[in-house]
DNA sequence: TTTTAACCGAGACGGTACGTCCCGTCTTGGC
DNA sequence: GCCAAGACGGGACGTACCGTCTCGGTTAAAA
């Protein structure tokens, strides 16, 4: 038996109050915490130290978990029901392409527009960051395209081919690149000028360009 | 005395004694350390110390020109010969438009690529900062775009009213945001479809869709 | 002139008061800062942090002047009065030493105790630490004792070749020993008993072995 | 050589399965464990993490057992042989007097010295630590004075009241002043002058001053 | 020409955040 | 039950930059 002479120094101060949050319970509270640092500080602006302390935990809980502010944020994210989008059936590809535009246009003019920003600027520093964004970027919105193009296809008003054409995604191509230009809030104008010059002519009906080459 | 205004070459000479540099002189030389620092470490580990620094002088002269990391590296950009397009005329438009697709790519690829990404990054934070470069975006490239619209109006390939509709710069656009998601390098495939599944049936006459609203 | 685009970021906080201090002004509010501490809260616990917190100041600010703890420590040290040593002339060896005993042995009751204790503690650690600690070890205390045998020399009560030899410190010495294993306070009963028992009969003429081999 | 300190010897295989380690087996590797930090990276480097590590244990374990770092070494000390102490018989009191003051100088010479160092050190913060330190600074080494001077007494060098002297132990008192001052290694030249000017003086008889109140 | 003011280089200043290490406690699975 | 493993909340580490300010100088314009 060892020489156990008690306590030695003093327990600084008893920091526990209640049971201690582990797993799912603590990764949710941090993502909480990322949400909220974002919507009042922003992206940028936020930071590891910040967002452990909101979550009243430790740094190295949150660095056990994300290493890097932009993963940590991208999670925060997807935890915000930011994707969520709502299709209406406005009975035509032109009334949905507008909605989904608009829509998406909302959402830039949120918080999440200076997000995303920051996170495309990240991508440079972080391939694996990129690899993420690029993935939602893939499947999230190119979903809600999809759907609408659908609709569109089984009304006749466009031919299937274009579903898996580069010119399905021009619409919402466009409009985040005018919102990575020129900021939100993007002009109601800007997004029917998208639809009806640019979109429209491109995916109804007779085509204006057969499908010689799409496979 | 140093040359001043010189070629790229730099006086390395110890400026603690001897001519001390002021005004243009010093000015350029905190813009070639910004662009060393840019093309050495990139846009988001540059930091006005080591610019400082490298440009042997003290951060106030720097902060004294420049507010912000991200305005003294836009203007670094302006100095080095960034935005050079150089347009060869291959007597059609799509091979003109080609070309400048690719030289905007090619661009993309080079350490400018990371930069553009970082100060569209940054233009959440400093709206100022975003209108100089939209503005740069407005006349820089739109200027090339311009270019090859006009020689095809010339050869009649085109009509004129698309010189001044959305249409004209949905290649450039189109590209832009296939950089900004997918990163560099952009494959030539892209590229290729994005001209001919894309923008020729936009901008070729008989147009797919008359400007009726076009003013 | 570079494109000045006016301020861009918010200066977080005004977080100065009044003129900034520099140099000797800012280096003594570190010190007495420390000082503070130690009489607080003790040596081993003691942190950069917190001196810094207390000095009002940044932590790069004291690691500019002080690369470790130790030695900031013993710095301040220098800067309290600690070694005031104040040797009243008794009349007699026998007077002067119990004097300068007692002074040590209150001293070592003192906060400065467990700080000597610490400092010693770090000596393995940091081979600079220790030679200024040897420095002072030498020069100060020494010093007290060269003046108590001086006296004791001219009224004849010590021999002069004693001045340099070992048997000089052999009081202070024991002392530092019994407190360094058995800690303060010193109970008088043993300073008594180093001074009766073992110094005086070192140091008293006759010696009680002549200095042969003292050169 | 710390570790392989008896006959424990058990295959060091992996203890995250197979039969788990208990009780004394699993304590004796903890100390051992803390041996080998300890000579690899000395006291002040040692940590309870390292520790349980090393003991490919957890840090549960080990504090289950030793409340603070500085009892868990004052037992792996006690553990290594570390206080053997070997007394040959000289014939004299001088040549044993000057043994055993080697073999201290070597003992602090050694990574034990750094050790002794490090627990002298945390001595205020831990009263009953200190208790512990000072129980075996009484008990090992006053041991092997007492033998030297035993057989001193019956050689009739020295007489029997000084066995219960204050003078006894000053010769080591004043090695270890010695040592924790100025570091190891200790300078045959400074162990000589202490058993010659110092010790001998004192503790030979005829005793330069009588006993008259050794009680 | 002499003065004077601006500017230069250098770097200290008060401060925030970094990412890591360790503390001592607590919890989870397994044996 | 105790073991091993390691997560937990927390604190400090030492470093890098931030943007401001101060300090001697140099140097160009004003007197």
């Amino acid at each position: 038996m060892p020489s156990s002479t008690g306590p030695v120094t003093e327990p600084p101060a008893d920091h526990r109050k209640g049971p201690r949050r582990r797993g799912e319970e603590l990764e949710s509270a941090i993502l909480r915490a990322t949400l909220d640092e974002l919507t009042e500080v922003g992206y940028s602006a936020l930071t590891m130290e910040r967002v452990a302390a909101r979550a009243r935990t430790g740094k190295a809980a949150v660095y056990r978990r994300w290493p890097s502010r932009a993963q940590l944020v991208l999670d925060a994210c997807k935890l915000g029901k930011i994707s969520e989008v709502d299709l209406p059936d406005t009975g035509g590809v032109r009334g949905d392409a507008l909605a989904l535009l608009r829509q998406m246009a909302a959402t830039m003019s949120s918080p999440l527009g200076g997000i995303m920003r920051g996170l495309l600027g990240e991508m440079t520093r972080d391939p694996e960051l990129a690899e993420l964004i690029r993935e939602r970027i893939h499947t999230v919105r190119p979903l809600a395209v999809h759907v609408v193009l659908e609709r569109a296809v089984e009304r006749g008003e466009v031919e299937p081919w274009v579903l898996t054409s580069r010119r399905a995604t021009v619409a919402t191509d466009l409009l985040r690149n005018q919102f990575l230009l020129f900021g939100a809030p993007v002009e109601d104008e800007v997004i029917v000028d998208i639809v009806d010059d640019i979109y429209l002519p491109l995916i109804l009906s007779p085509a204006p360009h057969p499908p010689d080459k799409a496979d």
